[in-house]
DNA sequence: CGCCGTTTCAAACGCACGTTTATACTGGCC
DNA sequence: GGCCAGTATAAACGTGCGTTTGAAACGGCG
């Protein structure tokens, strides 16, 4: 026989993690097999139902985790711009705000976990299964809110209702423009090669300004 | 034996077409199984190769035919909108050309076609094919960079580069906020009720005021 | 050493899906 | 009536997937 061996591997666990991140973001979680998943942590097939019971349970781990720090970071971000504008006595910057809510998408370093958020959110609108819905409900749905009310705070004059109408617009459009990169690539084919949905730091300055004009806009019937 | 026969059915192929835009544009074509498909046509399995070749080439059929519809129906509405623009001399409005573009998946009576439509370019965007590439380069490149330029003409002073990326983030804000509807419907569950994306002339007036704010937006670093 | 709980492994299972096959039936034409 | 191109049907096929199985290997411990 050769030297393979069968040595108990203690961080067999940690790198099947690390291959859900980078593969479930690149490619997203439907479309891994658990067999690419295994071969690319270097694991027999069976361990992903060995350690977490099964596919799913896989993702739910990794997707939780990533939810958790994400919104933890975003809820201090958001108290901290609220409360500076209540110091200065003046109403919160929408684009402070716009940029929180981005930024995990296409900030700096948001390279994977950027994807893997927006692959979590559209495989949930998608096919939402009760794994995706967990998720949302205890880390996104009060996040929601609470980026809902801020919104609200920095255009008072805009109703809360329209106000929910453009949080859904803008999660989608971010959610879904970070997805056109790799084959499709549709931005950059139609741009002649102007633009290209993999250059996250221009993205994140066009995105930020479309979406603070989108959330400000005025709630009147546009005209000109 | 029962009444029930074997005899030619002529009108067959056209029953699959219409059972193919209604399932397609509710539940994705790749979550509808061709033994659905066929059996809401009434209609036996192999119908579906013997007449079309394939689960993916009756989609090609369903999208194509969907597209060229849609398409034309943009193209001359965008050119009168540009005509009318130049004969008064004036640019054309930012309103108009969006609503022209987003009409087909949220105005008057897109219920079924809208839906297909977005859920043609989800699939292309998360799964692109040989048969979406095909689609989406034929009939809705050209129109894409048609869009662009308007939008240019109505905004001049935004560089085409920026354009381009706005046109992105129109296009995935627009179709993946329609698919937040049946069992997800966050929108609904986050509003507390208030809003609902089941409301598509609601949805419109939201988007028209979302987009316009946002195509519109200024170039600059945005302040406050 | 001998045992035992834990971990690894190759193989097989069960299922859903798109597709193909072989046969049976139909209606029109000579 | 007899043939034939076109069509309809049930059954089977092949494939990719997530998961399960049963046995083998390991490491710690008495």
């Amino acid at each position: 026989m050769t030297g393979t061996t069968k040595k108990p591997d203690p961080a067999a666990k940690q790198r099947m993690i690390d291959s859900a991140i980078e593969l479930f973001a690149a490619q997203g979680v439907d479309n891994v097999p658990v067999r690419q998943l295994t071969s690319h942590a270097g694991v027999n097939v069976a361990a992903v139902n060995y350690y977490f019971g099964g596919k799913d349970a896989l993702a739910e781990t990794v997707f939780g985790e990533l939810s958790a720090r994400i919104n933890k970071r975003r809820l201090t971000a958001l108290q901290t711009i609220l409360e500076e504008a209540a110091g200065r006595k003046r109403k919160p910057r929408m684009a402070d705000i716009v940029a929180v809510f981005i930024d995990p998408y296409v900030g700096e370093g948001a390279d994977t976990e950027g994807m893997l958020l927006a692959q979590l959110i559209l495989k949930h609108r998608l096919s939402p299964s009760p794994m995706t819905q967990r998720i949302i409900a205890k880390h996104f749905d009060p996040m929601a809110k609470m980026f809902v009310s801020a919104f609200h705070a920095a255009s008072p004059e805009i109703p809360m209702k329209e106000m929910f109408w453009r949080y859904t617009f803008m999660v989608s459009g971010v959610v879904l423009s970070l997805s056109d990169r790799g084959k499709g690539n549709r931005l950059k084919r139609i741009s002649g090669g102007e633009a290209d949905a993999s250059n996250l730091e221009e993205m994140r300055s066009s995105l930020l300004r479309f979406l603070v004009g989108g959330m400000g806009a005025s709630a009147e019937k546009p005209e000109s």
